[in-house]
Order: structure tokens, then C-alpha cells, then sequence
DNA sequence: GCCTTAATCCGAATTGAATCCGAACAATGA
DNA sequence: TCATTGTTCGGATTCAATTCGGATTAAGGC
């Protein structure tokens, strides 16, 4: 039966098994993670844990609250900062301070988020990948105007990656904000905005 | 000790294995699927299914295989047409095809590489999507000429989850092909340019 | 300070799924 | 047909997650 840490020294317990988690998940793995495992990094034994933790998923849990909670931390007194800059640097600056935030205490975050968003890192999307890059080196080949912007790798990248887990996140999704319409007309856009944009970039510098 | 099909039966054994798998991931769902599960939807025994497979594991990472072929083989001939179209067509169209693979055979593609992608869809995104979508709100507060344009929340999602996925994928990358600031440049050059591009798309509509 | 009670901690025992293994059952081919 | 090799099977084993009952410790009233 789990119940909620009253005393101080129980509240000091749960979160040494989140931070527990924490380290445990970047030395083993989240396969390897075993509950003796973040029991023993805690310094505690197996049973302490499930006073206040169901499972070992609970575990898991907490720690994700504890990532997104710190993620809308970083955000929220950023926001006034970020409203009055350019778009331009608007995102860049969130980018930044996001990756700074994934990498504190030994990328313990990015750690935790690369396992819970992407499993599939073990082997390769390679395959899809190359073909994907295959095609827009085609693409290029047929439409010769292209051949002038760079960063063509860069954009190839971003759309590719985002459009692949956007289509993925918004199939599984139960209450859908968006129509599939919408989603693949609003990427299509994007890659000619972007392509016209960056046409125009290099016009201007010429 | 795991070893290579080579009658006929065997063959259709391992195949029964593979289908069984995504039968059972959509049934039961990633964490509920056991091995039994997976041997008596194929109608065989346990042990059979280790004489092909060293472990669960290696059953998932088939089923992965088979996914990523057959988005390759939907590429791939599709690639000539493709190349001949507008930028816009061109993502439209892949988009369309891309859906329909995933969507296939009740949607089994899907629901292995929802699991696969995507562990947190047990509770929410929702704090983030939240505070980002009043960043959003907030912004255009504040850059009255951003509020002309529509689906803004079509480009929001897309540059949202996107942006979050590809910086994840890329700072968990061993031999990276862009660095942090290429991409982060790109996103906001992206970012940028689909501004510039709605913002132009509404006026020549007036 | 002492006692009562609830909170906390513990780790051996239980449970159940993954994996192993050796016997039984087909296929091949001589 | 027999020998050999491939295949299937499901009970036995292993190992991690979870439970449980008792030991230990803090808090508060007297």
C-alpha cells in the first residue's frame, strides 16, 4: 500500500530514489534498471521503495514529472525575455536554454529523454534515412534552381525528423487537435516556405 | 541456440513469429505482450519461438526490420514521380503514402512505432504543450502583424514537436552530421521562413 | 523521561515471465 | 528402411518485481 512521505526523513528517501533513477537509468539502461539497482544506488532496501512507489513504473513516472516540471520552469521565466525578441531569436534562445537543461548534472535529463521518446536507437532508422536523403538528392538533381541554397542539409534533417514524429505522435493521438489534412498540407507549406525563403536568402546576398 | 530457417515450415514458423508479434502489440500493448502471448497467437510453442529468436527482444527488432523495409519499398518507386512535382505536391503525396503504410492492416504499423517512438503517451506532453502554446499566444500578443495569419496552430505543432524530437534525437547522436548550432540555426531560420511565408501567402490573397 | 502510536524501513519469500533444454517428432536422402 | 539432421514442444530453471510481516524509529501526550 503506498502512502505519502510525512516525516522528513521519508520525504528525503523518495527523492533519493528518484535521483536514484536518475543515475541508474544512465548507467544501465532503462532495460538494465533494476529496482534492487535504484534501491541500492539509493541507499535503501527494496522494500522502502515500494512504500511510496506502486511499481517501477511509478518510478518512472516521477521522474518524468520531475523533467517536464523543471522544463516549464525553465520556460516560464523566460517567456516575457522571449515574447519581445525577433522569431529568429526567439528560438533560437529557447533552443538553447533547452539543450542546457538536458545536459545539466551529466545530461541526466537528456539521458531519461532519449530512452522515453526513442527506443529505436539501438539499431538504425539509417535505412529510412538514406533513402529519404536519396530522394532529396534526386529531387535536387531535377530541380537544378535548388542546387543553389546550402544548409540544404540542415532543413532536410529538420523536416524529415519532425515530419516523421509529428505524423507518428498525431496518428496515435485519441482527441486530435489537427485533421491529417491539416498536418500534411501545414508540413508541405513549411517545406516551401522554406524553400522559398531560403531562395530568397541567397538572392538578397547576391 | 538460435538458428537459421531452412525447410519450408520453419520459414513459415519464423513469419508466424513476426505477425504474431504485431497481433500482440496491438492487443495487449508493448508491456503486456509475453512470449507466451506471442507462441500461441502463432499458434506454436514457446520453445520454438527461442530456436529462431535469442530472445523478446529480437522478435521486436525483426518486426522493426520489417517496418523500416517495407517504408523503403514504399519509397522507392515511388521516388520518380516524386521528383517531378512541386515541393509542396512532393510532401503532400509521401505524406499520403506514408499514412496509408502505417494505417495498413488495422493500422499495425502504427501501433508498433507509436510504442516504439513514443513511451510517454501514457500521461501527457501536456505540461509542456501547454506552456509552449501560451508562449505562442503570448508572442503574437506581442507582434500584432503575426495575428493575420492562419493555421498558426497547424505550424506551431509541427515546429513544436519537431523541434523537441529532432534536438533529442540529435544531442543523443554518437557521430552527429550537423552541429547543435547548425541545427538550432535551422530551426529558427525555419521558424522564420514560415512566418515570412504565411505572412506573404494572406497578403497576396487581399 | 516514558509510553503509545503511527511512520518508516527492511529483506526473505512469493510470483510470474523469460529463457533453457532434452526428449519426441518430421523431413530428407541414401 | 534407416540414419541424420531439422523442427517442435512444454516442463524446469532463473531472475527481477512485488508482497508481507516484523523490526526500528520519530512524534506527541502525559
Amino acid at each position: 500500500m503506498t502512502r505519502k512521505p510525512q516525516q522528513q526523513r521519508a520525504k528525503a528517501t523518495v527523492d533519493a530514489i528518484v535521483q536514484a533513477g536518475f543515475l541508474c537509468l544512465a548507467k544501465h539502461g532503462i532495460e538494465g534498471t533494476t529496482t534492487r539497482h535504484i534501491a541500492d544506488e539509493a541507499g535503501i532496501g527494496v522494500g522502502s521503495l515500494y512504500e511510496y512507489f506502486a511499481n517501477k513504473q511509478e518510478v518512472m513516472d516521477a521522474m518524468y514529472q520531475m523533467v517536464v516540471a523543471d522544463v516549464v520552469s525553465m520556460i516560464q521565466p523566460l517567456t516575457p525575455r522571449l515574447v519581445k525578441m525577433e522569431i529568429h531569436e526567439a528560438v533560437r534562445t529557447l533552443l538553447y536554454e533547452f539543450r542546457e537543461l538536458l545536459m545539466r548534472d551529466d545530461a541526466r535529463y537528456l539521458k531519461y529523454a532519449s530512452q522515453a521518446v526513442n527506443v529505436a536507437q539501438r539499431d538504425n532508422l539509417e535505412p529510412i534515412n538514406k533513402i529519404l536523403n536519396d530522394l532529396v538528392v534526386q529531387y535536387v538533381m531535377h530541380h537544378p534552381e535548388v542546387m543553389r541554397l546550402r544548409n540544404l542539409p540542415v532543413m532536410s534533417y529538420i523536416i524529415i525528423n519532425g515530419g516523421i514524429f509529428s505524423v507518428i505522435r498525431h496518428l496515435g493521438e485519441s482527441a486530435p487537435m489537427l485533421t491529417f489534412d491539416q498536418l500534411a498540407g501545414g508540413l508541405a507549406d513549411m517545406a516551401k516556405h522554406v524553400m522559398d525563403g531560403e531562395m530568397r536568402k541567397v538572392d538578397n546576398e547576391q
